[in-house]
DNA sequence: GTCTATATGCTGATAGAC
DNA sequence: GTCTATCAGCATATAGAC
């Protein structure tokens, strides 16, 4: 489609992903950019009308069906148990193998801007949160689906977002890097609990 | 100790975290800051060498003390579920009582700088992330303390962060965003499982 | 599609008067 | 301790040649 010695949008946008995530909008600048993508500034704004349009292609392209997986998991039809099972450990993978995909949506819930959210929802959570949904109310009855549907993501997403600082906190190990380890740790503090209808506490 | 129209370091700060903790080191320069605060850009130099300086200051300043409360919960001489339940309780008040502090901790660790993340060990984990990993082997020996010390902290952590986003995601309520409700579900889902020796899965 | 050249504004920072 | 005035550099963005 292109000439051997230019470049298309999808390599830039290859290139800017990781800058974006990295350094986040104000940190990265035009120059920056067409540099590492090797050509000149100028050229850059042929491809891509301002700054601002640049970034939304590079979250566009960074979120584009990332969470295909999660939806097809959470829409096999085995016990919910195994469904939490495989769902947390394809988030696990998902997150692990991913860093600028999450790196960028926790930028956007960073900035805060409602119509950048209502994006990132519809590009990103709309397509398997219901199930996820779904999922917690099969799973227990005695708890808010919302809250527990949150707290699924939160035990995979933080873990991995702390990983820099959780690597010099006491007793930190290698091993807990590794999505498996992650997705078997999580699903054992889930499934324990939620599978359990009476309460232990007064 | 200043006369009445000056400003001292301290009010320069408070103004300052905000700001930084919204915006981040990129998105706030020194002539936002010296307009919020009221003065002209030239003096904030003669309160702080330079932008960075005054970053870690406002860094310092919003760190200052805010976990030492975590650490009173976490030494007292209670029962470990006790310990717990006021643990998350006291975490899930600071998380929402304090905005700034955690958002400045986020850019912190997006950030990733090697020794700035051991500023914030120091400044605010050090202190009560090893008392937290000990009511995790007393609470639970069949799990791994290190993993779930960070799980404790994800919960809580994850559920406000992603507040934003939370709140036009389905089902969203807004009694989800009170302290009490968070900790309650947390304390719930955590002492169902951790109490539990034996495993409910295959 | 890329380049050179350039416009315009904002940035962090300094000098020196009051 | 605050001010006015100013600097050099970098930011985004545009015009127009090739």
């Amino acid at each position: 489609m292109q000439p051997r010695h230019s470049k298309s949008k999808t390599e830039i946008l290859d290139i800017t992903v990781p800058l974006f995530a990295e350094a986040g909008f104000n940190g990265v600048s035009m120059r920056d950019i067409a540099g590492e993508v090797g050509i000149k500034t100028a050229s850059l704004y042929h491809h891509f009308r301002d700054k601002r349009t640049l970034y939304r292609a590079a979250i566009f392209h960074a979120f584009s069906r990332k969470t295909e997986v999660l939806s097809l998991v959470l829409a096999t039809d085995i016990s919910p148990e195994q469904r939490l099972k495989k769902f947390v450990a394809a988030f696990c993978k998902l997150v692990h193998d991913n860093p600028y995909f999450i790196r960028l949506i926790q930028r956007e819930i960073l900035v805060g801007d409602d119509l950048r959210l209502r994006l990132v929802e519809e590009q990103v959570a709309q397509e398997f949160f219901s199930l996820l949904l779904s999922l917690c109310r099969e799973l227990a009855s005695d708890h808010d689906p919302h809250l527990l549907s949150i707290s699924i993501l939160g035990l995979v997403v933080f873990h991995y977002q702390i990983t820099p600082l959780r690597q010099i906190l006491p007793g930190s190990r290698s091993q807990y890097d590794d999505p498996e380890v992650v997705a078997e740790h999580v699903v054992r503090l889930l499934l324990k609990s939620v599978s359990e209808p009476f309460s232990l506490t007064s």
